[in-house]
DNA sequence: CCGTTTTGGGTAAGCGCTTTCCAAGGAGGC
DNA sequence: GCCTCCTTGGAAAGCGCTTACCCAAAACGG
């Protein structure tokens, strides 16, 4: 057995000094609906405050079956875009006097499953996967299956991103977005395009590449095979695809980064031959990170309210479960800035 | 009592399917030191296995009134500074199968104190603060107590930044590290500087601000009090008091932002203001964040090992307590780029 | 070949809470 | 004034694990 912990006040220590049972110190201090005396609350509560009592999380979370805990899960914690992810589901998080905890899959998207396994041993109260799904049929059924486990263990799941798993989800118009940038850019005058886009399997990606095929289509543009480069979906993977592209003669045309980091690395690159953005290289990106808006030339990209989807998937938790999957829909807004003038 | 809930695998379960004692498949699944016999090892693995049990981490933390939850508290989760932290620590963190919560203070560093004591709750195995500390020293004072409420339950503290409080600390150079950054500059032939400061009580600001003055002043260079802004430790922070300097006057000096972010937002200033950085106003920042190395133009700053950081203070929570605190010194390399070109 | 260690399985006592169940007392209703 | 209902305190049964302790059997030493 493990020895008490010196100078550490339980419940019992509370109720003893207060002259009440552990049944009423328990109500006073973290009860639910049950009425306490009045005069007895204010002792309890005043006993507890004077020996500096602290319940203890894992003994509540036993005896209640569930912790306070809320998992989320990113794909990479440097990411602005996951950053401010976890800043709106800690702000609401505080608020209702929750835990957040943050793993990492350091994107490798097989990890989500071992850490929905873990959250369930820790009888999370819920788990929210903010990455982009993924087109991969065997790892997203495993994923069900685990994030059903972790329902029926009675923790709630929700999903930031795309609406492909059976669960609440934060669903962000990515196809829509990139539609309209399209529409815009055409708009501007643009005629000849190029895609940096992420892995092939990034639904994120996939659908905005797809909504900026879609725009291009309605005014009649087309985008050639050619004119589509994977690469990974970071600064650095903007960054050589467009060198890529620009060794390989791509001129005078509009690059459309499916995010904004990625749009930045194309900038970098594109400077580094010389190559002026938006005169003879003009460039796009997708998100608005705040923290790039200092960027010049500015980036014109989609305006995502990402601090509010973190927001609404806490919403989703702290809601009672509906019947069926809920989906909150979060649209994508336009900014045109100095990055793709023409 | 809380029902059982379905889907739930409990130890006991696999015990009985296997065949053995609870004790026995405690040892063979989690256990310590003792050893089990190879084949009810193999079985109890395959049953656990089999039946996909998960141990109850609330259940596991309060039989060894511990649990393996490592609190991470800064003040902004969105600046880039505290996520390369975060990074660091999380790596570190999932190679010992330790949990990782992060709680952001808001930039309330009274928030720390309740944050603490809530860790203390939790059982957690350590907390590490990573936000600047300041000066107050009935604050430091509270939290001191708090901490070492923490330890003697059984916890370890580290600290980041400053080496003010009697816990393991990753102290980083900030003073020697802005006294050199100094010396570069007034090398590079600037005479006239300006600094914009984070507030007053802001240890990281402080000692880098008197570090800058340090290094000015081995050189002979004078800092006069109205050449030293306060304001905000943030990028429209470092805007408002650009502003405020360029309205009240300044031009063609030297201007040391104590971050990046800082800079980034006097950069932004300047250029609203139809300056050019460098040849009207050179901007140096501190910190070299990463997502603002493709700020144009590149940033003068102090190269700081951040995600290196948030790596020693989870060694220092794998490791021994030692008898007294111990730090670890990390110091910044100058960077000189752009912004600062004469 | 017997006494002494060592090895390793099992039993059961907690860890610090929550919550069910029971009982006692008070408030109303007739 | 008796019965019922409501309120609220307390006793105690867990929640799912770890581990101290016990004990049988194997290993070892002389």
């Amino acid at each position: 057995m493990p020895q008490r912990a010196a100078g550490s006040v339980t419940l019992a220590d509370v109720a003893r000094e207060a002259g009440v049972s552990l049944a009423t110190a328990s109500r006073a201090l973290n009860g639910g609906t049950r009425q306490v005396r009045g005069d007895l609350l204010e002792t309890v509560l005043k006993v507890a405050e004077r020996l500096r009592y602290t319940a203890n999380g894992p003994a509540q979370a036993m005896a209640r079956g569930r912790s306070n805990v809320v998992g989320l899960l990113v794909h990479d914690i440097v990411d602005p875009y996951f950053c401010s992810i976890a800043s709106g589901v800690m702000r609401v998080a505080a608020r209702h006097r929750l835990t957040v905890t943050i793993a990492s899959t350091e994107n490798q998207p097989e990890k989500e499953v071992e850490y929905v396994a873990t959250l369930r041993g820790q009888r999370a109260s819920a788990v929210i996967l903010a990455g982009s799904r993924i087109e991969h049929r065997t790892l997203q059924r495993r994923l069900t299956v685990e994030l059903t486990a972790f329902e029926a263990a009675g923790g709630r799941a929700v999903v930031i991103g795309q609406n492909r798993l059976p669960f609440d989800t934060v669903q962000l118009g990515n196809r829509p977005g990139a539609a309209d940038l399209a529409a815009r850019l055409t708009g501007l005058g643009h005629r000849s395009f190029l895609v940096l886009a992420g892995p092939p399997a990034l639904l994120t990606s996939r659908d905005r590449l797809r909504g900026f095929q879609d725009g291009l289509g309605r005014d009649g543009v087309a985008l050639t095979a050619g004119r589509i480069v994977h690469t990974e979906f970071t600064r650095d993977g903007g960054y050589d695809a467009m060198a890529r592209a620009l060794d390989g003669g791509f001129r005078d045309g509009c690059v459309f980064a499916v995010n904004d980091v990625m749009a930045v690395g194309a900038i970098a690159a594109c400077r580094d031959r010389g190559l002026r953005v938006p005169a003879d290289v003009a460039v796009a990106g997708f998100d608005d990170i705040v923290t790039l808006r200092d960027i010049r030339p500015s980036l014109t990209t989609v305006r995502v309210p990402i601090e509010t989807m973190g927001e609404h998937a806490l919403d989703f938790v702290l809601s009672e479960r509906a019947g069926s999957p809920r989906v909150k829909h979060v649209t994508g807004e336009v900014v045109l800035r100095e990055s793709t003038r023409l």
